[in-house]
DNA sequence: AATCTATATGAAATATAATTCATATGAATA
DNA sequence: TATTCATATGAATTATATTTCATATAGATT
């Protein structure tokens, strides 16, 4: 079976990895699980601005979640999340001339 | 050495990643090396939308250019980007419950 | 059941990225 | 060197994604 995703399928996942906030939110649930009013905290931002933000990165699986109680409790998929990380971390370390970006050389 | 990019690096790099266009060019680059103009002939679409986002991809080392006499030839980065459409892949064999897309069971 | 705490949602406003189109550059060749 | 073919670029327009804010829902607690 294992049909290749189409254009748009990785327009969608990308478009969620596609933000600083979403990728804040990826490398904080890559320390441990965490809930909404948690990250909330951690990152400084509006509550509904998680709350979408999750929801988006729910969608396309890159996080779950968990009831517990009022809470939920969002979690990363570092199946797919932490080698797709490490790829980015290996090229950026390969290519980087800079500190922080990939066209500090135009 | 090799330090952790920044959250602004892993922005634009799936920036890069997350529009049809960029995807198209590298699903077609991924079969073999090609010029701007067979891209834009395959692509069936406008040259100077092919030659903006090759712009965008190769800032980011997505793809490299190389001269050839008037035409130049882009090539994809497969050593970053065949495990990570790969990685993709995956996750939607393992996701996907519709033909084409993530978020088919909200 | 009323209230509180945690989270989610919709829609308008705003920010950001992609497209378009006119034109510039640059290498090859007549 | 004038012309042609291949590609790149800038800026305005348009499309798309994010933010904001008011409010809704839902589980816990009184």
């Amino acid at each position: 079976m294992n049909k290749k995703p189409c254009k748009e399928s990785y327009n969608i996942f990308f478009t969620n990895l596609a933000n600083p906030l979403k990728i804040g939110i990826i490398l904080s649930l890559r320390e441990n699980r965490k809930n909404v009013t948690e990250l909330t905290r951690e990152l400084g931002v509006e509550q509904s601005k998680i709350s979408h933000a999750l929801k988006c990165l729910k969608e396309c699986k890159i996080v779950e979640a968990k009831a517990d109680g009022k809470s939920r409790v969002y979690s990363l998929n570092r199946e797919t999340i932490l080698p797709m990380l490490e790829l980015i971390d290996k090229h950026a370390s390969v290519h980087c001339k800079n500190k922080c970006c990939f066209n500090s050389e135009k």
